[in-house]
Order: C-alpha cells, then sequence, then structure tokens
DNA sequence: AGACTGACGATCC
DNA sequence: GGGATCGCCAGTC
C-alpha cells in the first residue's frame, strides 16, 4: 500500500490542477478538499516537491493571507500574467481571486 | 523514540 | 490591518 504521503500527493496535485486561470487557492482550502483540514502545511510541502511529480500550477496556490511563496519572488510574475490582482503590500486579493473550490 | 521544523490557520491583542 | 502566539500534522534530524 502506498504511504499515506502518496495518497496524499495525488490528491493534493490533482486539486491544483483544477484551478483555473486567474484564481487562487489557500494551503486550508485545499487541505479541506482532500479531507484534512488541519493539515494545510501538508499542501506547501507537497507543493514543494511538486515540480519533481510534473508541471503543476503552483504558483496558483497561497495561504489564507493572500501571502506568496517566501523566496519565490517570481510567483507575483508569474500571477500578473494570469490577471491575479495585489493589493499594497503585495498580497493576493483574496477577495477578487480566490477560488470556489469544490461549487 | 524524542525534539525541532515548516510554501499554514485561527485567535488574540 | 498587522504582529505575536498557539495549535495541527507529517517529515526530518
Amino acid at each position: 500500500m502506498r504511504t499515506l504521503n502518496e495518497d496524499l500527493i495525488y490528491e493534493i496535485l490533482a486539486v491544483v490542477d483544477e484551478i483555473p486561470k486567474g484564481k487562487v487557492v489557500s494551503y486550508g482550502r485545499i487541505a479541506k478538499l482532500i479531507g484534512r483540514p488541519q493539515n494545510a502545511r501538508l499542501i506547501g510541502r507537497v507543493l514543494s516537491m511538486a515540480d519533481h511529480f510534473g508541471d503543476y500550477p503552483c504558483h496558483r496556490v497561497v495561504n489564507a493571507q493572500g501571502r506568496l511563496v517566501p523566496g519565490w519572488n517570481n510567483q507575483r510574475t508569474l500571477l500578473e500574467m494570469e490577471n491575479i490582482t495585489f493589493d499594497g503590500r503585495g498580497y493576493v486579493n483574496m477577495k477578487m481571486h480566490l477560488w470556489d473550490g469544490d461549487m
């Protein structure tokens, strides 16, 4: 049986791949979708190695504050290309771009 | 087995 | 709205 980790990766990447262009999702939102509402940190962990599994729009995943990935300054540029807008501090406008999820 | 860490979230101030 | 603290879960040392 696959380790919990492998199953987790599959589910997370599936959700990430479903994120429409011009939208962003918080880690907590994905965590809830995969059935681990309190494991939002796992999303980031998996996404960090998502590139090893394939090409996924991990740049569309931000935290609940709308903050981008620390150390990945280029993420903002990628999001701007997707018509994502930012507020004065460089945070994503969650109110406007937060993906509905499974709605 | 135990302790620390982290692409987080919610709460409190 | 922003900064600080606690809580969760899994991975890593």
